[in-house]
DNA sequence: GCTTGAATTGAACATCTGTTCATATAGAAT
DNA sequence: ATTCTATATGAACAGATGTTCAATTCAAGC
């Protein structure tokens, strides 16, 4: 039975996924170690297996979570396409902003997954740009939008929107709210019919 | 002096830099060491520094040639600045979709570049962003673009355009040309007055 | 045919890698 | 106070790391 207080089990094992969280965004999952891991975490490097099965676990539960997180944060609410999709980008926008380190991580370390590992994230990945393109169908069918190409679109406004992370600054001259309004102009016209 | 014929010299420099330009996109700077790349080659390891002082030399040249051949691709035509933004997507589209490589690695091994070298590697990268912008500040000073922050603007254009490496396949549904019309339809209508 | 020297090898360097495991520690339950 | 066990240590593993360098190779120029 776990200890209800005085374990340090509830308390390290979190502490190791943030430090895996921290070091990979900053260095890249290879550039790692798993003693470095250790030491952000003030544990020697054996006991991090008292946590995850091996590196490789670390990695890919950090991005299987954020994938599934991503998923459960938007579904498209009840309202006209056009709605839609300002619902889409506002929160697109807010979520990344909020972890720009998962955010990262998913983006950069695709590459260092296991191949059955990388089909599942790829597969989330797919699933995320689906729920843009119904959107994007839906408001072409309906006449509200002109996008010669709704796979292409598709594309073009997540690769936009998610750039946002690589040059906000929290405190910087725009706040989150007007960096939203600003691209939701942007994607609002790009559609337009 | 340099043998003319029968030297290896002139063979064996440029394939070092194809074969890390190679492992470096596929597996990642961190996970590539300098063995593979001399496999990759034909060579043994310690051959490898006739040809470049060290590793991180190696990714710098790389990511250094990359940026000087991206910003001496494109100046802006003597035109008014809607064909400027024209003549930029569609150039930007296709330096990046016949380099694919030298593209994933300009992105994702920023982080590995020692301190020096980041910050020249960021300058030349700033340096072609205030080309786009300066696009488009004149096009919304002459009332053709309506854009709510050109700052904003440029970060959106250069990440959706730069976006369609992730997606593009020689061969696939779209030739390049298809991809740049589309795009430029939405770049166009983003910014329209 | 001999000399020269650029191109390359292969061994060596100190250190780091992910992972395992017998052993120790210390808090909780009895 | 004693036992139990979750948590952690630290040494060990076999092999990989970037880089250096004396020794070798072999084609070009004489």
């Amino acid at each position: 039975m776990a200890r209800k207080q005085g374990s340090h089990a509830d308390i390290t094992g979190p502490k190791v996924r943030a430090a895996a969280l921290k070091l990979f965004a900053r260095h890249g999952f290879a550039a790692v170690s798993m003693r470095q891991i250790a030491a952000e975490v003030g544990v020697q490097a054996g006991a991090l297996y008292l946590y995850t099965p091996d590196k490789q676990a670390l990695l890919f539960e950090l991005m299987r979570g954020h994938m599934e997180e991503l998923l459960a944060d938007w579904v498209p609410p009840d309202a006209p396409p056009l709605q839609q999709l300002e619902d889409f980008t506002r929160h697109h926008i807010g979520f990344h902003l909020e972890r720009p380190e998962l955010v990262f991580i998913a983006y950069m370390e695709l590459r260092n997954l296991e191949a059955e590992n990388f089909a599942i994230i790829e597969g989330l990945r797919r699933d995320y740009e689906e729920r843009l393109e119904a959107v994007l169908r839906a408001g072409q069918a309906a006449g509200d939008f002109a996008v010669p190409d709704t796979k292409l679109a598709t594309m073009a406004i997540i690769a936009m929107l998610t750039g946002v992370t690589t040059w906000f600054r929290e405190g910087g001259r725009l706040d989150r709210l007007e960096v939203e309004a600003i691209y939701w102009d942007m994607v609002r016209k790009a559609v337009a019919a």
